[in-house]
RNA sequence: GGGCGAUUAGCUCAGUUGGUUAGAGCAACCCGUUUACACCGGGUAGGCCGGGGGUUCGAGUCCUCCAUCGCCCACCA
């Protein structure tokens, strides 16, 4: 027996030994595996971390997740492939950015575009390189060989080919629509990129012209002069479509135009509305039906424009009760509900009030996409875990809209889009990776929204179109991934994927809950209650840390991170350990061929079940289950019963039971350790030096296979 | 407003898709230290499986209604 038994299981002094083994070995690699022409693939593409800071808990739990999806494969005798990647992570990247330039005292407005690049290039890549070491410190026998990175050069070059062949197939449109435009951020947003939020807010009634018209936003009604009702209202019936008729408003009289609308909701409030088309989407839909007028009439810092006359240069926050005052001073207040629930929408980020503008913004297509993507579902070409994920996922792409792509930020990939006379009636719009031939074209400066490019990932890093990889690894087997991006980033992977490969990117969807604290409650900055895994590593170990994320966890589950629960695996390490120093002390010298007893063959054939049903368990993505089980079984029958019954067994004088008993426990404890090697690969790979016969590493080790 | 999910032991959760006396970990309580391991062993206690109704020979599991909690989506100003 090695003396290192002799000592409690050290996990801080084995695992970055062990993680260097592996990565030395190769074996990371599928091309080097044994056998490796042989083996059908297996491919898992990692959802990249952002490279602008580190790693939280939800990472730990996918990391631990895939790689054990990987190992497990591996061992089958699968060509498992698991290909890391790291995110650019365009707008989050920029937004954690810009707080680290506020804390300095700088801003990115007063900046050159090209030294804010370079600077967040450098903070990224340091970024990177330290994310990096920690997927390592969680054990991921992931092929750093072809890690991608989202900013690479082929990866950039075929996200805008991409672009390119939607713009030209119709499915990416250069728009003047509505956009969500975060004042702060100065950049717009996608749809999903905003919260609604429900707020109490009071709701005004105010005189227009012989009609009484409802609003919570008085700050933008300066250039209300469409009053809009629905054609159906007796109530309104002598009013036609297009009468005009002069009403006194904020800052005097105004001409107004009646407008028939089946957008109005007759039974609420009066039935009549006044549209701001420029910063309403529902107004802005109003106003192109009928081809109405539209004006902006708040800035894109939040400020009221000329047009607001006396309030010109006001916030709208500030700006609305002097307005309803002005208009109750003119006699034109007719009621204030002041408990109106209103759902607005907010930056997801620093929660500011969206504020809607019509813009010239790049947007696509989302019906065809999303068509193409539910009859792949409907085909059951992609599968979820949890099922009933299958429905939210539907759910969302049945009534997705049109899709804003482009971002007023400079931490991203380029839209490779070129204008001339831009702004003119004379505008003409290119797409094209170079700069079109002719004189005064100028580039577009938006970028992608990050979510366009990593939403290729998968084709991107097996290299389409032509990389040995896509041909051999895609479409991949799992996508491994967190609940809360189902529509970011699931969606919009099987919509690119059957877009530019004709194959949905991946066959199964797993997807992980929420890792929250230990009273279960989401884990953020503000509230500090932010557990570092690395931390936890540090104090139990990175396979004490993995069976505490793994067991007790459903797919779709949110989790609650304890202590006291990782602190229990860090004990079953030390068990397995000292499982290893008593078999290995009393089998010294042992006969592995010697015949088993009756008795024996039962113990045998107990664990081969175990395995078999551990192994379907791990097939269909019931790792709760098999981790629980053959834990279960090397603590309280492997040591409880086994152990404790050899001890008897070796105090006798049966000579052949004791060579069987020698050999059986052997066997039986190689078997476990594969078994378990997935799920808490560092602790049974150093025991595995002592066990085995041969100078095979575990993790390449057969999966035991049982004749049950 | 629409959708999804949860409700099982003190706590955190399983219960593999209807089949014996409902399980695990942690916590609690009692006993045990000439040892593979106190990062331990042996044992005990603890559950009208949220509530009502239904289907069935049989329901924690299926259907239905209700309650509570959580999450997601949402262009009624």
């Amino acid at each position: 027996m090695d003396d290192k038994f002799l000592k409690p299981y050290d996990p801080q002094a084995t695992e970055p030994r062990i993680y260097q083994e592996w990565e030395e070995s190769g074996y990371f690699n599928p091309d080097n595996l044994p056998d490796a022409e042989d083996r059908e693939p297996f491919t898992i593409v990692m959802p990249p971390p952002n490279a602008n800071g580190n790693l939280h808990a939800g990472h730990a739990l996918f990391i631990t997740l895939e790689d054990l999806f990987i190992r497990f494969r591996r061992m089958q005798g699968y060509r498992a492939l698991w290909i890391p990647g790291a995110d650019h992570a365009g707008f989050e990247t920029q937004v954690v950015y810009e707080k680290k330039l506020e804390k300095e005292g700088r801003s990115r407005f007063s900046m050159d575009p090209k030294d804010l690049y370079a600077e967040i290039l450098a903070f990224t890549l340091e970024n990177k390189a330290n994310m990096e070491q920690q997927v390592r410190a969680l054990g991921a026998s992931c092929d750093w060989s072809r890690e991608k990175f989202t900013l690479d050069p082929d990866i950039v070059t075929e996200v805008k080919k991409t672009f390119v062949q939607m713009h030209e197939d119709g499915l990416v449109y250069r728009g003047k629509r509505t956009v969500n435009w975060c004042p702060k951020h100065q950049t717009s947003l996608s749809d999903i990129e905003t919260d609604s939020v429900e707020e109490s807010t009071p709701f005004y009634t105010f005189k227009y012209g012989p009609f009484d018209i409802g609003t919570v936003r008085p700050e933008t009604k300066f250039g209300d002069k469409y009053v809009v009702m629905h054609p159906n209202d007796a109530r309104y019936a002598k009013w036609n479509h297009g009468d005009m008729l002069e009403v006194e408003w904020i800052n005097g009289p105004i001409q107004a135009t009646v407008i028939k609308d089946e957008a109005v909701e007759m039974d609420f409030g009066t039935g009549v509305m006044t549209i701001t088309p420029w910063h309403s989407q529902i107004d802005f839909e109003i106003a192109k039906r009928h081809g109405l007028d539209i004006e902006q009439i708040i800035d894109l810092r939040g400020k009221l424009l000329p047009i607001a006359g006396e309030f010109e240069g006001m916030k709208i926050a500030d700006a609305r009760t002097k307005i309803a005052e002005k208009l109750e001073s003119k006699g034109l207040l007719v009621s204030v509900d002041p408990d109106y629930k209103n759902v607005v929408k907010r930056c997801y980020k620093c929660s500011t009030m969206i504020e809607p503008q019509v813009q010239d913004q790049w947007f696509v297509s989302m019906k065809p996409l999303a068509e193409q993507a539910l009859q792949a579902v409907d085909r059951k070409e992609v599968r979820f875990f949890p099922e009933h994920e299958e429905k939210v996922f539907r759910h969302w792409l049945e009534n997705t809209l049109d899709w804003n792509i482009s971002r007023q930020i400079i931490w991203g990939i380029n839209i490779p889009a070129w204008f001339r006379n831009r702004g003119t009636d004379t505008e003409e719009i290119k797409t094209s990776l170079e700069k079109p031939d002719g004189e005064g074209w100028v580039a577009d400066t938006d970028t992608f929204d990050t979510w366009f490019s990593s939403g290729q990932w998968p084709l991107l890093v097996t290299g389409y179109p032509e990389g040995k990889d896509h041909a051999q690894h895609y479409p991949t087997d799992v996508m491994e991934t967190g609940r809360d991006i189902i529509f970011f980033w699931v969606a919009r992977m099987i919509m690119f994927g059957l877009y530019r490969t004709g194959s949905v990117p991946f066959h199964t969807v797993y997807l992980h809950g929420l890792v929250n604290d230990a009273n279960n409650k989401k884990m953020s900055k503000s509230k500090g209650n932010v557990i570092n895994p690395l931390d936890l590593t540090d104090k139990f170990g990175t396979d004490a840390l993995r069976m505490g994320l793994v067991i007790g966890n459903t797919p779709g589950t949110d989790l609650a991170l304890r202590e006291d629960k990782i602190k229990g695996y860090k004990n079953f390490a030390n068990k397995l350990w000292n499982i290893a120093r008593y078999v290995l002390t009393e089998t010294e010298g042992a006969d592995l061929s010697a015949p088993l007893t009756a008795a024996d063959e039962a113990l045998r054939t107990e664990l081969d079940a175990l395995i078999k049903d551990v192994t379907s368990d791990l097939e269909a993505y019931r790792i709760y289950l098999a981790a629980e089980k053959i834990y279960h079984y090397a603590w309280h029958t492997f040591a409880d019963v086994l152990i404790e019954e050899s001890k008897v067994i070796f105090a006798g004088g049966d000579a052949a039971a004791k060579a069987s008993r020698k050999a059986l426990l052997l066997s039986l404890f190689a078997d476990t350790l594969r078994v378990l090697h997935p799920f808490m690969p560092f602790v049974t790979e150093e025991i595995w030096k002592s066990v085995r016969t041969t100078d095979t590493l575990l993790m390449v080790e057969k999966w035991p296979s049982s004749a049950v």
